[in-house]
DNA sequence: AACAAAAATGCAGTGCCTGCAAACTTGCGC
DNA sequence: GCGCAAGTTTGCAGGCACTGCATTTTTGTT
């Protein structure tokens, strides 16, 4: 899954652990439904005790929806090594780059967690739009790159919009079965975005609308 | 609250428990925070048993919330009552006034909602983005007024990305208690989208952004 | 007043989740 | 290998959300 050479056997198995507490929840979920579903089943499932599993994650729900919390940090993180100048959108963009790659990277296993996550959309609103901690994060880090008052408006409404944007776009993957790339998909909404989401029956200028966005495939 | 007049006398007393229960639990939450009100403390406010409670609300979050469904349903029809020329982010606006003008018809409750759903991210994201039937049935509306194909992933987009706006709008509306129209901060937010969010620091064309994004009140 | 539909209630039960304390495992210095 | 300290797992008791079912109470109508 994730990189995990430089560490003790320890952290080896505590990662081996809540990767096969997530699997078995999602491969149960997957089949049963949620509430079909018990904490007591899944720990049983991953060969561990019931109270175990809440030692590794705090809600059932926590299980399917995996780590946000490290993405968040990457993403922050690339956010900030963005060069100012580039347009907040294009900046974003570029900082979901690594998750996506990961996501891609592990295909299988994201597909299966979307076709559970969108069956319940209390799990999908989680999946992207995360806690408020992380949205407001962003909110500063966009505030801070483009010189804005975070209570501004603009910024909470880019982070937002392009939350939006992201879950549509995995939304589409997971639909089309992994067929048409994640990047690609993004890559369309993004570019539907900056162009102010113009009809695309009836373009302004026939030429001047986002490439690709009513392609079907 | 909601208009109850030809209605006799049982349904306005349900209305009645429906409203004494939802305030209580607002307010009790406003004061105490989510997880140290309890549902019997809810229900003993508004004087019903627990068990009524959930003769009412099928979830302690749903007595926060309010009644989505309602309002869902209005939209929905608003929306196909928009004609068909009008371009989408300028119908789905239109088809929101109503839900707009019942919320600040009700300011002082939906203030008071605001604040506590703001605390509680997951309830943030069902306050709009309600439950994936609604956000399906718009897509579907949307798909059908633009003649798409629902599947194209236009719809879908324009739908998250209005949701997010609204959002957006009403989190501001509620941090500044109020005082700038809801009306007016929505229409601010789609004008910004319309124009692809344009760093309002660096816009290409100074007089060509949309106006006011970047004022601070 | 009598009756039927609707609503409120109590009760038992399941399942999520938490705190606490007791076992057990692991890494480390000796 | 031995023992110690730190980290991990587990069981247990308990609180609370929520459900199904049976019973009682209220309400509108005849």
């Amino acid at each position: 899954m994730t990189r995990d050479e430089g560490l003790g056997r320890r952290d080896r198995k505590k990662r081996q652990t809540r990767a096969a507490l997530a699997a078995a929840a999602l491969r149960l979920v997957a089949e049963r439904g949620l509430d079909q579903v018990t904490v007591e089943e899944i720990a049983e499932a991953a060969d561990v005790s019931a109270r175990t599993f809440f030692n590794y994650f705090a809600t059932k729900d926590d299980a399917l929806v995996g780590d946000t919390a490290g993405d968040r940090d990457r993403v922050l993180r690339a956010l900030a090594a963005v060069p100012a100048q580039v347009p907040a959108l294009a900046a974003i963009r570029s900082a979901l780059a690594g998750v996506i790659d990961e996501v891609e990277g592990d295909a299988a296993l994201w597909l299966l967690r979307m076709q559970v996550v969108m069956q319940h959309p209390m799990l999908l609103a989680r999946l992207v739009s995360g806690n408020a901690t992380t949205e407001q994060a962003m909110v500063e880090a966009l505030a801070a790159r483009t010189g804005h008052d975070p209570d501004d408006g603009y910024p909470a409404l880019v982070v937002a919009v392009t939350g939006a944007a992201l879950r549509t776009a995995m939304v589409r993957w997971a639909t089309g079965g992994g067929s048409r790339s994640l990047a690609d998909l993004l890559d369309e909404a993004f570019a539907a975005v900056a162009a102010g989401l113009p009809d695309p029956r009836t373009p302004d200028r026939p030429g001047a609308t986002a490439p690709g966005v009513h392609r079907t495939r």
